[in-house]
DNA sequence: GTATGAAACTAACGGCTGTTTGTTTCTATC
DNA sequence: GATAGAAACAAACAGCCGTTAGTTTCATAC
């Protein structure tokens, strides 16, 4: 019983968007593939024309989201040469990369656990070349005396998963523009590393400068407040995010 | 078929601290109870002298949780008026709660969404008090020039993500003691907020005055090197911890 | 020492899970 | 227009899941 019109690529690509959602939403555990061959519009078995298991469908999830924000990585801050322009790229890509990709990025947060171990060190593998860049701009900015920290590994740490904890709270029809969500977040990063308010292209503590449209007031009025637009989407960064 | 020295008390004990354990490991969704009634010792059907459900179980221990850590924070924080000092004092506590208790908070922090809408809505709740508490520090902290932020909700999100996340990284046999940490992390969070190098009690880039052994220098030898032994337990802070 | 409740057991239930097998229908190629 | 592969289906399997029912043994109070 093949569909009347059904195409094996766009199944796949809806596949792979349904299961993101599901996990997002749901979790490994509770996501069944039922469930996700309900959302795709095929039947269970009808999955494994697609995947091996279950499992193996976490782990390319998995895998793909941690690639691409790695490519993203090496593309934006290459440029960059002193250590505080690389930060203020890498504040933007990383941020940037969890709001735009954020169903996939909570995925990859949440759900490596149930990896197999195997799948698990794989992930973890790319996971440390990311970090240990990102660790190298610190350290960089520490030598030159442009940052202050008292632990660079811990300080690291902690801007990477203050960084990445948007996907916990980030909803897309929020207060704030994305613009104006870097601008605010590079400014906490670069306080936390005491870099004080120098030079470089940051803007710090001014408010306006990256959007185009001419910058809104940034105020402090709760996030319940569905006043102001966001702009869905960067198109510079990464595709086909999974929203839903 | 009563064991002999089997005890209600204790046994519900060992159920709750098995519970955490597996929880934190498994993930509530590939946590079955016929696993946790194995490292309790009993059979699955008896869990049922204590728990009504495996819902309910989680939802019990999410809430324990929480309270705990409110009850902490008022106990903590009181003393205190100015700004700066509650914001010190709101690190240490946030901050070693979540050492301490890292099993717990991080079973909190990521199972919360295997709860009932309603379940999960009485949790939100509460966390939502301690929130509000916290941000009002960084608000009267503003108010005063203590502080300087763009957007204090953001920067109280971004400071609570930062701090909740030592339970994704920490390990008791790490490099640091808890007392290094609360140190470090205070020269961040303080970093975050702009509050430069003022008075009050905190010792900010200093890096002795709360170990009372006195201090080890902190050096930023990587997390693998197990040189340095950390204290195991914060006597001040909650009770029975779930190690395993 | 008997009665009572606490604390455990064994056995089973209905339902759901990931996955396999074998089959059917559509689409494209020659 | 026959053929071959792609893309779906329906049915089932073996195993696991949370939970219930009924039973047995231990500990204690009188």
């Amino acid at each position: 019983m093949r569909k009347p019109g059904s195409n094996g690529a766009e199944t796949l690509r809806n596949l792979r968007t349904a299961a993101i959602q599901l996990l997002a939403e749901h979790g490994y555990g509770a996501m069944n593939l039922r469930m996700l061959a309900k959302k795709v519009g095929i039947q269970a078995s009808s999955l494994y024309n697609y995947i091996d298991s279950k499992q193996q469908l976490l782990f390319l999830l998995c895998e793909e989201t941690t690639e691409n924000l790695l490519v993203e990585f090496d593309q934006t801050v290459k440029a960059a040469d002193d250590p505080r322009d690389r930060m203020r790229r890498f504040v933007e890509c990383h941020l940037g990369f969890h709001i735009v990709n954020r169903k996939q990025a909570s995925v990859l947060q949440m759900e490596m656990r149930s990896l197999t171990a195997k799948n698990f060190e794989a992930i973890s593998k790319i996971q440390r070349l990311y970090t240990d860049k990102v660790r190298a701009i610190v350290d960089a900015g520490v030598a030159v005396g442009a940052f202050q920290v008292e632990d660079s590994e811990i300080a690291t740490f902690a801007l990477l998963q203050m960084l990445t904890a948007v996907t916990r709270w980030y909803r897309p029809q929020g207060r704030l523009t994305l613009e104006q969500l870097v601008e605010i977040y590079s400014d906490l990063s670069f306080g936390m590393l005491h870099a004080g308010r120098g030079a470089s292209e940051s803007p710090a503590i001014r408010t306006s400068a990256t959007s185009a449209k001419g910058a809104r007031a940034i105020t402090s009025s709760p996030v319940s407040s569905v006043t102001r637009r966001q702009r869905r989407s960067e198109p510079a960064l990464s595709a086909d995010s999974a929203e839903g």
